[in-house]
DNA sequence: ATGGAACTAAAACGGGCGTTTTATTTTTCG
DNA sequence: CGAAAAATAAAACGCCCGTTTTAGTTCCAT
């Protein structure tokens, strides 16, 4: 019978979407294409899921809950550790979400998410509530820890500063490829990334401390 | 016989078009649409531009060439100003492109631009070229003057870095307005993000210049 | 074995789309 | 003026889409 998970149909459905949607976004992509990599039927999505957009949150979903589980962004550190070590998780979680896991359909599944951001469907609050806001809060807990005597609204600032560091190179991702590709993000380099976007950000942090308390 | 850009079938289209795109992306939005807004037949578009991605293209180029006359990158600034100066021009030209002028019809318009970013289609070579890499050129050029010493390398880092930061008003409008309303891009808190922006990313470069020195 | 439920397959539906065709009106200019 | 050119209008074409319908198959508990 087989795990539900395993090589049903919907299974196969599920996996091809994951592909389509991540390959041409909502709208573009086509149940007939979904359903030819999947080798089922074009009624098989409506079947399985209900229609086309059913199957498309659940891929987004699924996505995300996968993400987060693979580089959750307390990956390697406790509430105990310093705010830097913790910053640096955050910041490294964030730049391995962005560059996948090598495999190239789920390198371009993260274009859902931004697609999303951009021009938001029905499912984006739930999609912030239950993602972004969670994870952010974590975000400006360390931001908190880092400037004790800030106020929410610097702290909120900083966040963004950080947050837009990282975002860039997805968002970005195609320009730097083609106008400095050796800038672009690559599993060889994430590691420096880091290193320089924890430098900045510590350097404008402390500016930032100094500019208030004085 | 009126100026070719006054009130003729094909200006109004443009117009429309401007709208239509803006608001539905290339893919979603209809001529149908298009040429009712303008009040004209389906037919126009295809007479006047050559069909809908001609439209979209002439649209998005001169969105593109408007908004740089507006807010040139190095308003208010000559090369002999400081780099601080000219650092501080380009955070501010580049918010205010993104905060629109109030109009939504053009507010909306720079989706249009992100769209390009995230799938790019088969002019968005000539939109880095013609707009993004001179534009990121000036961005390169105040950093060489404020990190002298600096390899290039580290001046693309900083550059990226600091257009990370202005980029994420823009691609997280939403939903920094669902999470933080109080922290949007809002014509009355663009000079105080602008000067965040510059001492957060000040303070960056100072760290990595001493990180460098050292 | 068998009846029913779950699933798959094939085909057609109904609608929206960009574009083309054809016809009509308006403008231009010698 | 009057004919050629430019511009508009109306209608139809042809395609692709998500979904539904209908029919057929497989699976499993009884």
């Amino acid at each position: 019978m087989a795990s539900p998970t395993e090589n049903g149909t919907k299974a196969r459905l599920l996996q091809a979407g994951r592909k389509v949607f991540a390959e041409h976004g909502l709208k573009n992509a086509t149940i007939r294409d979904i359903c030819a990599l999947a080798g089922a039927n074009v009624a098989s999505v409506n079947y399985h899921f209900g229609g086309k957009e059913k199957l498309y949150v659940t891929v987004l979903q699924d996505y995300l809950e996968r993400e987060n589980r693979r580089h959750p962004r307390d990956l390697g550190v406790t509430p105990q550790s310093t705010p830097e070590e913790r910053l640096r998780a955050y910041v490294r979680s964030f730049l391995l979400q962005t560059l996948g896991d090598g495999d190239p359909e789920n390198e371009r599944l993260g274009k859902l998410l931004i697609q999303e951001f951009i021009e938001p469907s029905q499912h984006f609050g739930e999609i912030i509530e239950r993602h972004c806001r969670p994870t952010h809060n974590m975000l400006l807990d360390i931001l908190r820890a880092l400037l004790p005597d800030a106020d929410e609204g610097t702290i909120k600032r900083c966040s963004e500063s950080i947050v837009g560091q990282c975002v860039l190179f997805d968002y970005a991702k195609e320009a730097i490829n083609r106008m400095h590709p050796d800038l672009a993000l690559k599993a060889s380099n994430i590691e420096h990334i880091t290193d320089f976007i924890m430098q900045f950000s510590l350097g404008g942090i402390d500016r930032i401390r100094s500019a208030k308390q004085q």
